[in-house]
DNA sequence: TGTACATCAGTGAACGCGCGTTCACTGATGTAC
DNA sequence: TGTACATCAGTGAACGCGCGTTCACTGATGTAC
């Protein structure tokens, strides 16, 4: 129990944490300009200005600064989303296109990292198992929209839902474990179209980003705005 | 006008040819193992049996050899989809069933490639014009479908055509440019509709095959199925 | 408050690696007369 | 059909590069008495 035991952290712990966040701003910076494959150490270590070896006092490895970096984008992009989100009523189909386009214009203003998340998986590189629960937040946004306007039953039926065909039985765990997302019960078919809505989102959000678009849609935005409204009208959100 | 001059082409042709084909292979194995951002011009030459500057006599790059093993891809992938739709009736919600299926079979089927041709860009390298051409076949046989049905009369109102909103004027460039895709005239409705229901399929191929839903469907290809006979009954196909 | 020792951040050199690409060369295949 | 020359495929050595990671070290910060 000396005077500094849990007080103020000395120096020492006060530097490491300004260091460590040098590092860790530097593998965005590395990662928002060569991307994931190419992110290297010593580039990292040249742009903090240390020696090479000196980053291995803050990093295990290049493997731990990926996932530290895959945790960090997870986060920022799932703040954004739920920030989006907040500014609308629950259950509400403006909140899950504000939703839906927090995601579309997180990823478009930090292609590289999202292309990290959602792109080809980084090669000799295999996220842990850490990184899931970061992972799920954006979407888990989206998911509850709807479990939300279900539970006030505000939620019209689903004009989507109704399309789905019979469902083959081996597929129900897979939609009761999404369902669960959503906090409240969602019929089988409701879960499908959630399904669709979602990767149908990310899907022309990862062709925008990932240049699929090009020669084709100069306004991907508008269309984008279209899709999510759509989307939201098909799940029966209004 | 000698004897050889049209006729079989010599030992050193037919080499040629044979070598530039193992090149090739040994490119897509390596591909396939390793990805595209770690493929080597070493590694190609390694396994087909020659000193690496031998590679040179056939591939100016790995640029160049990047770019033919994408262009066989999308041929690959292309000509996989067409032989899938022709064994169902023109305009028919089978056949876009049969040719959304054909791409994902074949992108878990191959999916350093797909990565290649959907994933993140490879870094440092980008993708000449020459290879939109190739890029555009799977696609395009999606939208002819719809684009049949419309001209047979076969096609019933769609269904998410209704639910999108009204569309911003900016958007119908990018809408009419899309639609010649189809080789009949499509309201603006149903190509966003056809815009939906491709970045939807595509969508979650991407997912299934980057890993995105491993943590919770367990059964991808049924969850494929329903969403493809939901895009097509939703575009107004049966 | 002062001293002796332990902890820790950062240095600098080195390891072994694989890469893309160039270049002068040898020897076989093809061509012109 | 035979010879002289040109073309071309493949060799082997070398270039310069950047990488991840290890290791023995120095000097500053922190701790125990």
């Amino acid at each position: 129990m000396t005077p500094t035991d849990r007080s103020v952290p000395g120096v020492r712990e006060r530097n490491r944490a300004a260091v460590m966040a040098a590092v860790l701003a530097a593998g965005r910076r590395q990662l928002a300009t060569v991307g994931a494959a190419a992110l290297s150490l010593r580039a990292v270590a040249r742009e903090t200005g240390m020696v090479s070896s000196a980053v291995y006092r803050y990093v295990a490895s290049r493997d731990e600064l990926l996932t530290l970096l895959i945790t960090e984008s997870y986060d920022d992009l799932g703040a954004a989303v739920e920030v989006a989100a907040a500014r609308h009523p629950a259950g509400s189909a403006a909140r899950f296109v504000g939703a839906a386009r927090a995601i579309r214009s997180w990823a478009v203003a930090h292609p590289h990292e999202y292309a990290l998340l959602y792109g080809s998986p980084v090669p000799g590189y295999a996220a842990p198992a850490t990184t899931i629960e970061a992972g799920t937040r954006a979407t888990r946004v989206l998911v509850e929209v709807v479990g939300d306007a279900a539970r006030d039953g505000t939620l019209r039926p689903s004009p989507t839902g109704e399309l789905v065909g019979p469902l083959p039985r081996r597929l129900a765990p897979d939609l009761a474990r999404v369902g669960e997302f959503a906090g409240e019960h969602l019929a089988d078919e409701l879960v499908v179209a959630v399904l669709m809505a979602w990767t149908q989102l990310f899907g022309l959000v990862s062709f925008e980003v990932f240049g699929q678009l090009a020669n084709s849609i100069e306004q991907p935005a508008l269309l984008f705005d279209a899709a999510a409204a759509t989307a939201a009208a098909s799940l029966g959100l209004s």
